[in-house]
DNA sequence: TTACATTATTTCATTTGTGTTACAATAAAG
DNA sequence: CTTTATTGTAACACAAATGAAATAATGTAA
């Protein structure tokens, strides 16, 4: 995909104006563009994106911009570039001391700001090759498939033996079952399949995968030790064997 | 740390006016936005972002939207919604045939909207479990590489033979194995491949490292002396041999 | 060769990850 | 509303993985 130049940066702004200045700015340098209009809201971005570098604005509604280096520290190595208000040096020695890797003061030259953007993407580059997730296309199951002894039946909602004999899965060990199957062969980490099951508005944390394993390999039987239909990626999460199915 | 609702919704649409008013309105609601102001922009950031729902408008400076369904598709399976200038049923139903999900025609009330939005993306997540962007440092190599006689399998988080045996690797063994691979050829210094394998806020002496290097050659069997395959840098650290790879 | 520096390997206490149960919270059913 | 089923968290036991330290082996320079 020879597009260079196609990294994400991600606005850490108040300012609607300057938000907008910048994305209009980098944009025409092909970036990708993420806005968070305060703090709270770019780790939740970073929560769910892969961005290159981030750029920080100090005064933001809940807080000063330094104090969320350390939780954007926990998400992403990206290069944290300080934009600020008014030169000070005693907090740009601050900020940098907190993990800031540049600082750009207010109003800045364009072209500088793409300058320093650019070097510290270098940088970055050259420390960590480091790409954003890749994601595998997931297919809807439509027609029963055998999985160890059991039949699974999308249209029913439950599994069932060669004789007839119904399952007692719930809803949601069922649907853990699915997305299972459909990734067989592959490793699925504990968040995703937290996202398979979870009720709007909540999210289990990842350790009530763990149970719900349990009693998903207890009801079908999976009870070698160690499981082989189920089996456990020790660091990463679950996988379901390629020849338990069929 | 309830992120419910964090889905991303990329914007295709070339009126500057519209796509902030979108933005605006879409953000209220705590979605994330990335914009796109033609149809090609956009192929390119589905190419560096997973995003959750697609909103595409069908006048585009390089063509029509509908257009750009097919080679959306080969991307993302996301709903599209069409935003369309003007009402005409023709186009709906030839949109809907190419691949569309829904349409919904401008100027449109914004809680309709969000409705919509919010029924396409329960719809998608009851088919496709979604995987939320994570920032482990697992390797991004996408097919199975051959390293030595073993076949390094990124979606197993493991090694195997040519005839199916299982390697026996711990994840973060093949989180290292991973690192050594992408910078095949490359001396690679202690303190760059603690990087990768350091757990949240514990950073291992470079020692360390010398006790998984030991670990891992005699697991993929690298046991020639001096060892061909994970090769040591003396002074530096460790280098992948690229003869090694392939 | 010797003297020194760096790496290899083993050991083992510590840390980390997983399986499982019990229980509380929540949702569903009567 | 009460009862029942489902669900997720907390707690604990256990197993595996990890890395610091000690020791052995190897490479390097003189």
């Amino acid at each position: 995909m020879g597009h260079h130049n196609m990294d994400t940066i991600l606005l850490i702004e108040d300012d609607k104006l300057i938000r907008q200045m910048l994305r209009d700015t980098l944009e025409r340098k092909n970036y990708i563009i993420l806005e968070a209009m305060n703090g709270k809201r770019s780790l939740e971005i970073l929560e769910h994106h892969n961005v290159n570098l981030i750029l920080l604005d100090l005064t933001l509604p809940d807080g000063n911009g330094a104090n969320f280096i350390p939780h954007i520290r926990e998400k992403t190595n990206a290069p944290v570039i300080i934009v600020s208000g008014e030169y000070c040096k005693d907090q740009k020695v601050k900020t940098l001391n907190a993990g800031a890797d540049d600082y750009i003061e207010k109003p800045f030259d364009p072209d500088l700001l793409i300058a320093r953007i650019n070097a510290n993407l270098r940088r970055y580059k050259d420390i960590k090759p480091q790409s954003s997730v890749t994601r595998d296309r997931i297919t809807h199951i439509d027609d029963q498939i055998r999985i160890g002894q059991w039949l699974y039946d999308p249209s029913r909602y439950q599994i069932f033996t060669q004789d007839g004999t119904e399952g007692e899965l719930t809803s949601s060990e069922f649907i853990l079952l699915g997305t299972l199957i459909q990734n067989a062969g592959r490793a699925l980490k504990r968040e995703e399949l937290c996202e398979s099951i979870r009720r709007d508005s909540y999210i289990p944390t990842p350790r009530a995968i763990d149970v719900k394993i349990t009693r998903l390999r207890k009801k079908i039987g999976d009870n070698t030790t160690p499981p082989k239909i189920i089996r456990t990626i020790r660091g990463v999460g679950y996988m379901l064997s390629e020849d338990a199915i069929g």
